[in-house]
DNA sequence: CTGAAAGCGCTAACAA
DNA sequence: TTGTTAGCGCTTTCAG
């Protein structure tokens, strides 16, 4: 069984006393057009199956100037929500009998365009870029090639984008958050406090503006004196809440966290107090993640639509169109 | 930018005034054992630079018959195990400047055989297959395509695989657990229930044994008396314990859980009861999620290595030995 | 109904 | 130091 060449068409025709054109139309199922004697068909079928022919989908996608391949690149698979994502996108791509090719490119942009390059050069059909640090380029990159792309979770101003409504969604989440502070009649509107995040970012800029406009009209000072955008980590997450803490002399009435990672430092602080005293405090965060429902205290989730956006981005790519278009895919709200 | 064509080495060499061969050379960097001038490498490169001139993989992989592909299939991205795996083959194929191809085939054995397939097709050069729900009959589709291969998570007997060491593992888990209970002081070791898995996967016999070995000379009743194997999904898990909690008329002095998802269906229990009650069962988990140790309660957690599986499969790779051959990596413990 | 032959873009042996 | 050419495995026109 060793190195047993991989059987070809000539092979196949060799064997069976036919063309190798005969062989290929009989093989790749266009031999109606092709008006082959179905009983050709069926003798080519045979003795392929029973050399274990295999197409070389290389060679066949090389004469037709495809690749039956769709690209995906994402950071990395660190999170539920990235999971999901490529999970969603690879069951796509199997419906469509296609081969999802997906790359995980860490963070940094010049290995994001590094990645799309080299996708390209594998001839994808397409690529769905998500998160990426900095879009535009990549969709020069992909434009330029003319190779169909759509970016999901990130958008481009220069091409087809979907993304989570986080505008709408920090809203509701705010929303229900004030009503819970309200319900605990801690009369807390006063003292909802949004962390995590990265204020240079559209995302958490939409997030920080619909928890602003949940207040409104609630507030005696404006919302963005509660803001503390520490980034997207866990450790610095537990700092500021330390320190916020601290200052307080309390926990503050709620808290709005604004993604999976900084919950984990929100829970780690958290771990260091008395049940009692975590009662308290009305908890939020942005993102989901299946034991937080779990936690003996209830949180609020927000659960971003992985499947729906991806199903938006393919939508896209099939109209052909091409040109920047923003959709915005609204997240659950789980209570 | 509509349709820009893709350039060509013929196009390339047009532009420089020289042949197609000459510009092969210089582009993909055996020039200099064709003793090419430097300076026409120098023009040649600069030309194809700003014609954006990318080389088609496909059809130089084709000429070469290699791929520069490695794919992976694995059943889903559902755990973090399952994503850490991708995530750390991804890592370590763009380390060897090749392109990941990741099937994400779902459980069924004749989806992951397809998924095979057509990563054969592809001409890829090697094909990590992880957590194959019936692995020997993808070893054999690998081996008469000549393709090199390895299993990572669940193992063939026909072919190099690398799995955790589960009995280890979970030797060492039952250990610790066994620890605790006698220090909490209820004697418990005559109490500690295994709980979810499926008896008829090698993994989990594994852990059984481990269950049992630790147990060894301190039980008056054989440690398989405790076992539950409800499988890995987590409703069954749940009523399993429920149904458990009630015959006792309070919960075991311990639980062993089999894996992320029983303890999901654990912690759905035990969201039921009084944090007191909670408080007297000792509990360890053959997995890991980072937000478990931010529970309430203690949890003792075995982590998978997903990094040092996928390395101690490539070297398996790179020995180009493929005889069949198992390795185990011992999983660390948590407490 | 079927065969012969060109060519997708690239590499490498053979010539020069 | 460089050009010419054959061919990777397949599809598809053209010619029977």
């Amino acid at each position: 069984m060793k190195e047993r060449q991989k059987a070809t068409i000539y092979d196949i025709a060799q064997l069976a006393g036919n063309s190798a054109s005969t062989v290929s139309y009989a093989l790749n199922g266009t031999w109606k057009k092709r008006r082959i004697k179905p009983e050709t068909v069926e003798k080519i079928k045979k003795i392929a199956k029973e050399n274990g022919y295999r197409v070389n989908l290389q060679a066949r996608n090389l004469r037709n100037a495809t690749s039956g391949l769709l690209g995906m690149i994402l950071p990395e698979h660190d999170t539920r929500f990235f999971a999901e994502l490529s999970q969603a996108f690879a069951q796509e791509v199997r419906n469509r009998e296609s081969c999802p090719a997906i790359v995980l490119s860490g963070r940094a942009s010049k290995a994001q365009e590094e990645s799309i390059r080299s996708l390209i050069s594998y001839n994808v059909d397409a690529i769905v870029i998500a998160a990426a640090t900095d879009p535009n380029p990549l969709a020069k990159i992909c434009a330029e090639a003319g190779v169909p792309h759509v970016f999901v979770d990130h958008a481009s101003d220069q091409a087809p984008s979907v993304v989570t409504d986080n505008a709408f969604g920090a809203k509701k989440l705010t929303e229900s958050i004030l009503e819970r502070t309200r319900i605990a009649g801690t009369s807390g509107f006063q003292d909802v406090y949004f962390l995590g995040g990265d204020i240079g970012l559209p995302s958490t800029q939409d997030r920080i503006s619909g928890f602003c406009e949940a207040h409104d009209g609630r507030l005696d000072r404006p919302a963005e004196d509660r803001i503390i955008a520490c980034g997207y980590a866990a450790e610095p997450t537990t700092q500021a809440l330390k320190k916020l803490h601290e200052q307080l002399g309390r926990l503050p009435a709620a808290l709005f966290v604004n993604s999976i990672i900084c919950f984990e430092g929100v829970v780690r602080h958290l771990a260091t107090l008395e049940e009692q005293e975590i009662s308290k405090c009305v908890l939020g965060c942005f993102d989901y993640d299946p034991f937080v429902p779990l936690m003996r205290f209830p949180v609020l989730m927000v659960r971003q639509r992985a499947d729906l956006m991806i199903e938006v981005a393919f939508s896209k790519l099939d109209d052909g169109v091409g040109s920047p278009s923003l959709s915005m895919v609204p997240p659950d709200l789980l209570v």
